[in-house]
DNA sequence: CAAAGATACCTAGAACTTCTAGGTATTGCA
DNA sequence: TGCAATACCTAGAAGTTCTAGGTATCTTTG
């Protein structure tokens, strides 16, 4: 929220792939996951994450369903099959990414 | 120019900046630099290229000037001082950030 | 108990980078 | 001669992320 991360940009959708790995999560729960892995590093605005969950719904790597806790509503999102082999990947294109930006770079 | 590289969103000034580090070099020989250091998956196009080099320079990190070979036009580019500085800072950027990755991808 | 802050969602439009798809001109090679 | 490679350039499209708001509920604190 803060701080913006412009250096995610294009691997977003990874990163939130990647949060949702491990079980289903709301939005909100996945700002502060993120925030937590990456020691308080990526700290994402909630106006960009919310599009990006709808888009990687609509292309079918999510799903969501509204949950009730008292007046609360969360949407959850889990990921879907299509998801995790997309997550498995992307996670392999980063690795080749930041090798090649190593060879590239250093 | 044949296969974009979205994942480079963000980076290609440190990339550029970085094939400019051991001296001055004109746009179409970086394009090359960077697809050899890469082995052929920074495969930039001149339109993407040109304008950031602008950018660069404008920014004061890049200067340039016209060489003739026969009647051949280059603009040769080299960094500037600051150029450098930026370089430095962005290698250390992206340590952190490529490192941060790792930490919530993983 | 009132106010403030945290939780939780949402959206429209701006900003920025990179890509697409052209263009010109020179040089070398088949 | 014609084609590919070299070398530059540009306008506008496309796409992602950010900014800057908005609403509502719940919890903590003075």
């Amino acid at each position: 929220m803060l701080v913006p991360v412009d250096a995610l940009k294009g691997h977003l959708d990874l990163v939130l792939l990647a949060a949702l790995a491990e079980g289903p999560a709301h939005g909100y729960a996945l700002i502060d996951e993120i925030r937590d892995r990456s020691d308080g590093a990526f700290d994402l605005a909630e106006g960009t994450v919310y599009p990006v969950l709808y888009r990687l719904e609509s292309g079918g790597l999510l799903t969501s369903s509204w949950t009730v806790a008292g007046r609360r509503r969360r949407r959850m999102y889990r990921l879907t099959k299509r998801g995790r082999t997309e997550l498995a990947k992307e996670r392999g294109e980063w690795k080749q990414f930041s090798e090649t930006m190593k060879a590239v770079v250093a």
